[in-house]
DNA sequence: TACGTCAAGCTGGCCC
DNA sequence: GGGCCAGCTTGACGTA
């Protein structure tokens, strides 16, 4: 292994996304997670690969904070004035029906309204009860729903159409996070990017202006995976020192806990 | 009046 | 096949 071997460095230098190896399937409760890309960041030397990858943050989902002031209009809901599926009139016709009939507090304008959509709104008590409900459980059995609508005085069906537009809106939210952060990730990895490839640059005229470093014995050049310094053998534990094959430190990304860590520093 | 919000309708997919 | 869900759409309503 001589200088043309050592000469012969490979460099490779790489920005993108990586896609998770496991089939991470989401869940059917649509509680989103970060984990569908791993942007990834790759500087290759001499076979040794500087690779920076962001995991999946803890987003918080602060999500119930919508309830804001609400008028009290209760008309009839929409079954009551649309033709409504089969499937909601036999909903309408069990034991819901009842419920029903003593909770829906019909207007007198949909008696002239004929098949006229009114705007239902939730009052406050409603809207505060629900969100307490959704953050212990975001989806309901129906046990639970038909409690939650005997304490709402509203149908089931009302619940049921609540909880699944919550967990619409909080997913639409959890997705802006989303998009933010890896917004972020990728301005982080394209500065990244730059500067790896002008420290390349840098190297490269090294190379050519400082041939007496790459006489060096391979064998006596060592990096430290973790810090990414490079050790010269024989020469003393100092090579901070104007040493040319000293790498910027690594930044980390998001308090990244993948990244890798040698206990050999 | 344009736009945002939100309850509700509709449709298709999945699971038991 | 029924129930439930996600995703998309519709329409009423509030507001700047």
């Amino acid at each position: 292994m001589g200088l043309d071997d050592f000469c012969n460095i490979g460099l490779d230098l790489g920005l993108g996304f990586t896609s998770p190896t496991d089939n991470h399937r989401p869940s059917k409760l649509g509680k989103t997670t970060m984990g569908s890309f791993e942007p990834s960041l790759t500087l290759g030397l001499c076979g040794e690969t500087y690779s920076q990858r962001v995991a999946g943050s803890e987003l918080n989902n602060k999500g119930s904070n919508e309830s804001g002031e609400l008028l009290y209009r209760q008309d009839s809901g929409a079954e009551s004035f649309s033709n409504g599926s089969v499937k909601r009139e036999r909903e309408a016709g069990s034991e819901e029906g009842e419920i029903e009939r003593v909770s829906s507090r019909v207007s007198d304008e949909d008696d002239d309204g004929a098949n006229a959509r009114k705007k239902l709104r939730l009052n406050k008590d409603q809207s505060a009860l629900l969100e307490e409900s959704f953050k212990i459980h975001s989806t309901l059995n129906p046990k639970q729903k038909q409690e939650l609508a005997r304490k709402l005085n509203l149908r089931p069906r009302q619940v049921e159409v609540w909880f699944q537009n919550r967990r619409a809106r909080t997913k639409l939210k959890q997705t802006e996070v989303d998009c933010e952060f890896l917004k972020k990730c990728c301005e982080t990895l394209t500065d990244e990017n730059r500067r790896l490839q002008k420290e390349l640059q840098e190297l490269k005229a090294l190379k050519l202006s400082h041939p007496f470093y790459m006489q060096l014995p391979a064998a006596t050049l060592t990096m430290c995976p973790s810090c990414e310094r490079i050790g010269g053998g024989g020469n003393g534990n100092d090579n901070t020192n104007k040493n040319p094959f000293t790498m910027a430190p690594k930044p980390h990304f998001f308090n990244n806990p993948f990244t890798n860590s040698s206990a050999a520093c």
